[in-house]
DNA sequence: ATTGACCTTAGAGTCAACTCTAAGCTTATA
DNA sequence: TATAAGCTTAGAGTTGACTCTAAGGTCAAT
């Protein structure tokens, strides 16, 4: 049985985010002490590790969220199921893919156009580009 | 001289975010009428035109506040003031480009190994790759 | 018995860039 | 003249994922 702090340092995650995930119920622990101290257990680690897996890989904790329902009752969700959470994952970071390349090439272009000297910026060609907006719009959304 | 919402039109910003610009110093209208109406110039109407651009191409407010204090002054800045905010946002850019082709490559690599059927998900690679935590670390910061 | 480290809670604050609301003027059209 | 559309302001709300604070209780070691 680990306490708060001890599962932070098995997991990397800060007792304050253990904290915050058991409130939006991602994780908890399964006994407490007189004192309300949060002990967790095998299973407790292992769904805590499960979360930051998940987090590392980038997914959300309401993707996260949907993952543990299927993980603790496997056999009543389908694999078409965890396939869908990540396909949509990955449709979502192929969308921000091709919103940074879009900014990363326009980025390069500006770059490659000016000087970049200690000269003045009367004719600076970036400058120039902004004001001229003629440049595509890399940006959808936030 | 245009009222807020012919400014909207023009450039595609809402009447509010254009107010937004200005609490925060990007925009202003140099003239109001009696009661207090906005009113845009040519300039202001340029000025505008310029902060929407570098928006789309994906700049921070920060970074066209300070694209807009070496435009309003080019003599006394340099080009390479300018390559230097630039090149500061491509370096950004392409620290996310990086984590997300991981993630991209992360989240391939699962659905590749999922059968994604109908059947139950106990014997889902996916799942077990979750649990088994040997998955890269792809996130960095939110 | 007294440090000091650790634990508890509710709740507020952070970041960026909006987005919206309420309450009340103003202006244009019919 | 009346209705609607449009303008003003200050200020609150949104999103996601934390991050921190205050005020206090607990525990192990000296
Ligand atoms: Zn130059
Ligand atoms: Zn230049
Ligand atoms: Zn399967
Ligand atoms: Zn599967």
């Amino acid at each position: 049985m680990l306490k708060i702090s001890e599962l932070a340092a098995k997991t990397g995650l800060t007792a304050h985010t253990i904290r915050f995930y058991e409130k939006h119920g991602l994780i908890s622990a399964s006994e407490r002490s007189e004192a309300g101290y949060r002990y967790y257990n095998e299973a407790d680690i292992r769904r805590a590790e499960f979360v930051k897996t998940a987090r590392n890989i980038g997914f959300s904790l309401e993707d996260i969220s949907q993952l543990l329902s299927i993980r603790v009752d496997k056999t009543s969700h389908s694999c078409q199921e965890v396939t869908d959470i990540t396909q949509h994952k990955l449709d979502e970071v192929n969308a921000k893919l091709e919103e940074l390349r879009s900014m990363q090439n326009t980025l390069q272009i500006l770059l490659k156009s000016c000087c970049g000297g200690p000269e003045n910026a009367t004719h600076c060609s970036i400058m120039e580009a902004l004001e001229a907006g003629d440049l595509k719009k890399t940006r959808s959304a936030a």
